[in-house]
DNA sequence: GTGAAAGCGCTAACAG
DNA sequence: CTGTTAGCGCTTTCAC
């Protein structure tokens, strides 16, 4: 009896067909829920899948029809949350529409990256999510090749290779700048996260330059830290070093890190130092002081990724990008912009 | 040429195998790295697999050997750092061995789980892992009668149904139990996370209930919230009303809402109040006062899980149990063990 | 060592 | 409406 279930074999449409007495094209089609299928019939199939306890074999479905209805994800990590509250979206979304979800992480590395993409088109994925426009050749190359529909989220440029669901880093960091220097502050330094092969690291640290020097002003002090509280806490010494009035992190756990280095130091926030974050973690606004930040749409990133994929996939068409918004969200880490250009 | 472009075919084994003169069988061995294959013969199959750029269909290949080498993953959200971490880990350890990781996502609702496992099967994935102990009838029937390897993570039994590689949540929270009487507290209430449906959750409760039996004492107050700080802080509200001396949080996230309630309500933390986590995520250790919690190795658990369901795959085993451990690790929102009973 | 042939479980024309 | 017949792309005996 053990020794039967050890051999035990899963029912296929065959036995089904048998013990329904119809051909498997029909009990193809009750399962795939043809309409050409009398009731009775219909009926009789459905008995005997669930009297066999029968479970299709999606790669037997998937090698006949040449789709696999499953959405695959290639992510820089998952242990940062706006990344998992994106992912978390997108398997739901997916699965709203019937499709499963395979992901990978490339711990924000592109060959890596270009690795988990190849091995996305060989487990067959229907379409990609991937992040960012920094890729290499050989990932650009395979995703041409094989036409394998897939949309880059977390950012958006005019002249991306790939279609974009996301938003522009550079803009939302220019009106962080706007913010800072409307509200007084004048030497501003910038924690950034690893600009190399991360577009959109690089993407704020340009709009935050470029903005300044449109104030007439660059930044005291730049430096690069990776995405850990800890190590930003760490960085933040020698970058408060420049006796910056202001610091503009590369996201929120990096204003983490410095916030709670100005802490630490002694320093009166807003009013000695400045600090503005970037996703708007949900403890951005819990802390206190309150870190202002930029509000990123993760969520409805990773829905719309899904819903357009599918979409694209369903009706044989390319998917488009998609330029979201984003939002600064003034709390209390930066004065009210009360301090403007040209009080007394 | 845009036109033949839309028909463009993924070379299959087939072309790879015309192109080297060779037979299928030949280029199948040269991919599965088989040993009795000429290197000449080999190195014309790989020319030729390169030069046309000839990718694996794994879902042919899965019918044919009817393995996936794929794990899957059900979990109940990505939206608490502890989940997304484990995944994190799991997938990195997966894919070390040559897996891919597929992800769903029950939101905690058990018969939302029971459909998500099925799919899994479908899929065809070769483990899978799934959270805790509670599971509808539905689901154990399914994972009985196909066999699937799984392990159920972040909850450890002696009468587990299915093989555990966790932790004791009940243990964990007796030994904050005791930290709290120690230190002198009485008055201590909790604030749990749904116990509906969620083993961890309710042990984490009889934990502290027992124990507290074991010290005479009883909780003044017990209240539910749903994990979001949100919801926590509000709940803090009315559990305070009872006026603990001390509350236990079912986890960080509860925490935070309880520690930034305490905050607002005026009370100090640890003297007014003491506050526990559970989880250790990192920014309990920067809060200040910082939270005094549970260590709980998600990552270990993602990577053993992955590790022992590839082990059992290959090996054609079953999972064992493992049982890790939780540290209890004391901060500054508890008093040092100094208070302890019988002081003056 | 290598090729031929038979499937893995399912869907997709095509008849009827 | 339903059955028959071919495969989907790969691995796997079994001969040679």
């Amino acid at each position: 009896m053990s020794d039967g279930k050890r051999f035990l074999k899963q029912a296929t449409q065959t036995d089904v067909a048998q013990a329904a007495g119809v051909s498997t094209a029909t009990v193809s089609r009750v399962l795939n829920g043809s309409l050409l299928v009398r009731d009775e019939v219909r009926a009789r199939v459905e008995a005997a899948i669930s009297a066999l306890g029968y479970i299709p074999h999606e790669s037997a479905r998937s090698l006949a029809t040449r789709r696999s209805r499953a959405l695959g994800a290639v992510i820089p990590t998952l242990n940062n949350a706006i990344f998992a509250s994106g992912v978390n979206a997108l398997e739901q979304a997916a699965r709203e529409r019937g499709y499963s979800l395979v992901i990978s992480i490339s711990n924000y590395d592109l060959d890596l990256e270009a690795v988990l993409v190849r091995q996305m088109i060989e487990r067959g994925v229907d379409g990609l999510m991937l992040v960012g426009n920094d890729h290499t050749a050989a990932a650009r190359a395979l995703l041409a090749t094989t036409r394998l529909r897939h949309i880059c989220a977390w950012a958006w440029a005019e002249d991306a290779a790939s279609p974009n669901i996301g938003f522009d880093n550079a803009a939302a960091m220019a009106e962080v700048v706007d913010h800072l220097v409307a509200d007084g502050y004048r030497r501003i330094a910038m924690l950034a996260g690893p600009t190399a092969g991360n577009d959109r690291a690089r993407d704020r640290v340009q709009g935050a330059v470029k903005r300044l020097a449109g104030h007439g002003l660059s930044l005291v002090n730049l430096i690069e830290t990776p995405y850990s509280i800890r190590e930003a806490r760490a960085a933040a010494i020698p970058l408060l070093a420049a006796r910056p009035d202001a610091v503009i992190c590369g996201n929120d756990v990096i204003a983490f890190g410095v916030h709670f280095a100005a802490r630490e130091a002694g320093l009166a926030i807003p009013d000695d130092i400045a600090i503005t974050g970037f996703d708007d973690l949900t403890l951005t606004a819990e802390l206190s002081p309150a870190i202002t930040t930029v509000t990123v749409p993760a969520a409805e990133m990773g829905r719309l990724c899904a819903q357009h994929l599918i979409d694209a996939i369903e009706t044989d068409t390319d998917p488009v990008s998609l330029r979201l918004d984003t939002r600064l969200v003034i709390r209390q880490t930066t004065r009210a912009a009360s301090g403007a250009i040209g009080l007394p």
